[in-house]
DNA sequence: GTCTATAAAACGATAGAC
DNA sequence: GTCTATCGTTTTATAGAC
């Protein structure tokens, strides 16, 4: 998932900054986020912040585009010669069956920034980013499998739509609900669905 | 979807606080709310909304059960004798392809509270409530069609979860991104996985 | 780059009059 | 029930010393 141009040396400085954003968004919650917490976190003065960016939503913006480099640094979209063995590791790597502590905090992060979308144009842009990023990447998998002959001739649009939504959806349920095990129901009948009714009937 | 009590008699006054806070959520977003944007929105002072609600969390939690109950008088979970016809109606419900103006905001004023279930317990529980139900509903539907013979004998469970994540991240793709038509296009995709998947092979 | 100190505004919440 | 006025705190942001 290395695509477009991104920001590649932090200062020192600003790293520590971001992971000081990191923590306190997830001990606060967005709407408790203030450079107070940021700078308790960081174990610095609020003007040390205030040296490296002019605003608060200067730096909201600054730590958005932070945390969607490191989710797409996590997600690896690889891709093999067997185009089901592809997209099955498209969604073990969207929707992991177990989660380690590290990519729970990041999808608290990023479900919580996210919702800021609702109602702010930045912060739509980037996830809409994201979205067709991930969104074309399945329906290339799904295209190949078409010319390959190992799919039948569905709607790789469609498809794929179907599969990010799903995948996101059971994320989301995941982060903001004690359900903890559908995700991985969802998953497995997702999986069970492209075995069957992708693949071309034999 | 009527199932547990709800609050039947909202006082005029609390009502148009509910309103107020409605409105000033759809403005500002979750983090931008404050009690004094709510009065103004109201057109009456704080002390007018603090005289009904203790403090300002008082006033989330209450507009929050308030906001489920709209969400669920919404959803017409009515059965037929027809169970295809039934999660095709379930789903209509959930992820109409054309939504009105107030299901639009409904579903922002869904997402920016539901964010808030990532750090707080409460906004949690009710959010976990919801998707239970809505998994016990959909599964019910599928459980019925697999006794009448109409489903092959498939993990009902699994298949609500695929739904129910699927109209979920659809809906919060839509409402957290510019691409307006993708969750059409799950949504063609999902129930034409229940026309071929889940029906028996005939 | 980081500090302390501070300004100006907004915040949640209350008192007391009507 | 609603008002004005106000309290104490927290907020974003800046000034000036080191």
């Amino acid at each position: 998932m290395t695509t477009d141009q991104r920001k590649e040396s932090w200062s020192t400085a600003e790293e520590e900054i971001m992971q000081a954003t990191y923590r306190a968004l997830l001990e606060y919650g967005y709407a408790g986020l203030s450079i107070s917490r940021i700078a308790d976190e960081l174990g610095k003065s609020k003007a040390a912040i205030y040296h490296h960016y002019d605003t608060k939503d200067d730096l909201m913006i600054t730590f958005l585009k932070f945390t969607v480099d490191r989710f797409e640094e996590t997600i690896d979209t690889e891709t093999g010669d067997e185009p089901v063995e592809d997209l099955k590791h498209a969604i073990e790597e969207l929707l992991p069956l177990q989660r380690d502590e590290e990519q729970r905090r990041l999808q608290m992060v990023l479900v919580s920034l996210r919702s800021q979308a609702v109602t702010n144009e930045t912060f739509r842009e980037q996830f809409t980013q994201i979205d067709k990023q991930l969104a074309a990447t399945i329906r290339s998998i799904v295209d190949r499998g078409i010319d390959e002959g190992t799919f039948r001739d569905i709607d790789s649009s469609r498809v794929a739509e179907h599969i990010l939504a799903t995948v996101n959806g059971a994320m989301y349920g995941r982060t903001t609900t004690d359900r903890h095990n559908t995700a991985a129901a969802a998953r497995v009948s997702l999986v069970s669905y492209i075995d069957t009714e992708l693949k071309r009937h034999s």
